[in-house]
DNA sequence: AACATATAGGATGATTTTGTCCTAAATATA
DNA sequence: TATATTTAGGACAAAATCATCCTATATGTT
């Protein structure tokens, strides 16, 4: 459903808020380490979060990456089609050239209900919401590691 | 959403169930051509999903794919499981080593809603319910050329 | 039996995705 | 100004996916 680029890109900007909502700046290697990513790939994957200003970067002793009021409107949704790009959301789902109503594939109906679902999904609660759940512990972004 | 080979294999499956209504076997080179996708990639998904038993294949002249009432139970979500495995219906979406209700992803609750949506969509018609559309010409499954 | 046709399957290659490594640029601090 | 730290970005490597090619196997026809 995502790529393994875009599930860190979700993990790591809900890291980043969880960390900016304590007004601290985050570094690449902490968030690798935060949501069990390699810390060079998700740094290549925090560039392009910062390019297209979903996060805040900057370089330095004391630097690092965070996000304030500027990117509180951003939604997970942006973060998706910032690393995987639209296909997620448009275009025939099954690889017709053209996705349409009057020429609809044999799933064109019903991907639109997925889409539905796949669309609230990533837009209805804000980013900032979603850290702060993790901040109280009611969700993970961490492997759990299972003790016997 | 789905790879190329499971597009593929959708199609794949629903061009043989129009031909299967009409009491004829079709060859791979046939296929690729019906649903505009590479002749030997599709052959080897061919292949996948005979192993699969979800449809049959017969060599020799005269020999091709076919779908019968032994195949008639079978829906796509069995066809996607065949070439791209579980992992758009089980696990966890954001990569953690294991998905649960009690130690959930940010995106747990909302994912199940949308795997609800998406396995709707992949068993709800029969595919050979889905070929009589292909049939009536109400969906498609090759590329729609644009005339200007 | 010989031959032609069509699927099965292995070997190989191309492309994309995933991941690593090194250097450049920016910036805080001494 | 020199140094240390941290992001930016290019080059490269590994793995997975997508795709092609060739040979083996099965089977219908002559
Ligand atoms: S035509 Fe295939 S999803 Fe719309
Ligand atoms: S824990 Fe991530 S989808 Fe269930």
């Amino acid at each position: 459903m995502f790529s393994k680029a875009s599930q860190y890109a979700i993990k790591a900007i809900i890291y980043i808020w969880t960390q900016s909502l304590q007004d601290s700046k985050v570094g690449a290697k902490a968030i690798g380490a935060a949501i069990d990513a390699p810390e060079a790939f998700t740094a290549k994957i925090l560039q392009q979060l910062s390019r297209a200003n979903l996060i805040g970067s900057i370089k330095g002793p004391n630097g690092g990456f965070y996000a304030n009021e500027s990117h509180a409107n951003k939604t997970l949704k942006d973060v998706v089609r910032a690393v995987d790009g639209e296909s997620l959301f448009s275009g025939c789902s099954l690889g017709l050239n053209k996705c349409s109503e009057k020429n609809p594939c044999p799933l064109h109906f019903e991907i639109v209900e997925v889409r539905k679902k796949l669309d609230h999904m990533l837009t209805n609660k804000s980013i900032r919401h979603l850290a702060v759940e993790v901040i109280k512990g009611e969700t993970n972004i961490k492997h759990i590691i299972q003790v016997e």
